[in-house]
DNA sequence: AATCGGTGTGATGAAGTTTTGAAAATTTTT
DNA sequence: AAAAATTTTCAAAACTTCATCACACCGATT
């Protein structure tokens, strides 16, 4: 779930967007001043920005301008003043979209979701655990580079696995999660295809960790030579 | 240079928009109702489109989406009404941003850049995958040099396949953006142009990856091992 | 060392998906 | 208006994947 920062002096704005964006289902944080939003920047990455202009400590533009020397997380402005300068000004540094006060929260947030859709959907987004590389995009698994065919379940299980990496697994967990809560099956399946899976990894079937009584865990270890 | 099309039945907008977007460099095109649009977007790609709501035959919204059932192409609204409930309609067919008249021109450049600079994606005349070349302009496909007849749906599920090479596409997906969101029809009716694309394209079906139980993936291979 | 409960494995038929061919429905062309 | 081309529907066939089972195995506990 895509993570907002909300960027803005005044209190009860923040609220408001809070409120909208959490309804969205955004995971949201908050900054009541510039400087702590670029240092919250540093510490954390976020996958958008809502940036009030006008704040006592640090303007947004100057926040905007260094948070684009790190990154080029996308940044919606809020502007008070609708003056024309503003808004290019704002283009200028590099805001990706900007709304006027007063604004609609329903519009803010329509303007957020199309940022994130354009920003997140050319990005081949990847995770690599070891000499495993899965790449989401193109559902495709790599093994020391070697494309590595997984049958669909295989590919979930792995899937769940690399997302909760180094966390214990119960069964119940791994089967509710990738067969779905309301799978009523043999004890057995599960065993089965971590069989499976253990196999298409070769060498890295290590990585797939037993925890007996309890369940599994996915970790990147040492594989025997 | 990006091409542009601009979409309005007011002779006066589209000059003062040509006026300031032909100053920046951008090769222009331009048409007075929305019927001219859609046919001219079947003829050529636009890197964007700067689209009115109000037009006499076809209006904004309509057009947008009768363009987006091909293409990607981004879509700057023009908004007479200031009302929320066209910028949020205007948002949910997949637009990429909107300005509301009376504008200022400057803005709505800047804005086009803004639009640009992220999808940058380079303008191409023809995408060439393999041995196979889709020429857009002429809508004609080539596998290994030798023209080949496609029918208009064929052509369609291969256009976006070769524009999202590599990436998985389930089955919805491709249903939706080939024949259109509102398509209701039979569960088999992909896999038979899947069958029939798969024919024309020779030696070169093996592109096209079964991704069982989750859809398609086109992808240039080694045919043949 | 024997027991016991949980885990690994290979085989197999069942279940689920995709492919395919052919015919019906629709649209376009002549 | 008929013919041709295209698209859609349908059902059987081919194929892949899955759940299950029986039994081997392992490790902790007695």
């Amino acid at each position: 779930m895509s993570k907002i920062l909300i960027v803005d002096d005044e209190d009860k704005i923040r609220d408001i967007i809070k409120k909208y964006a959490t309804f969205d289902g955004y995971e949201v944080e908050e900054a009541s001043g510039g400087l702590e939003a670029v240092s919250k920047c540093r510490e954390k990455e976020y996958d958008i920005i809502i940036l009030d202009i006008m704040m006592p400590d640090l303007d947004g533009f100057s926040v905007c301008k260094e948070i684009r020397k790190k990154t080029n997380t996308p940044v919606i402005m809020l502007s008070a003043r609708g003056e024309e300068y503003d808004k290019i000004h704002g283009f200028e540094v590099g805001i990706d979209d900007y709304v006027v006060k007063p604004f609609s929260p329903k519009e803010l947030m329509m303007r957020v979701a199309a940022i994130l859709k354009r920003t997140s959907a050319p990005s081949t987004e990847s995770i690599e655990v070891g000499g495993i590389k899965i790449d989401f995009s193109a559902r495709i698994v790599y093994v020391d580079g070697v494309k590595t065919d997984l049958t669909p379940k295989e590919y979930d299980l792995l899937f769940y696995f690399a997302k909760n990496k180094g966390i214990a697994l119960t069964r119940e967990k791994l089967i509710s999660n990738v067969w779905g809560y309301d799978f009523y099956g043999d004890d057995r399946t599960l065993d089965t295809h971590i069989k499976l899976l253990r196999k298409n990894l070769g060498k890295y079937n290590t990585y797939i960790v037993t925890l007996r009584g309890v369940g599994y865990r996915f970790e990147e270890n040492t594989p025997e030579e």
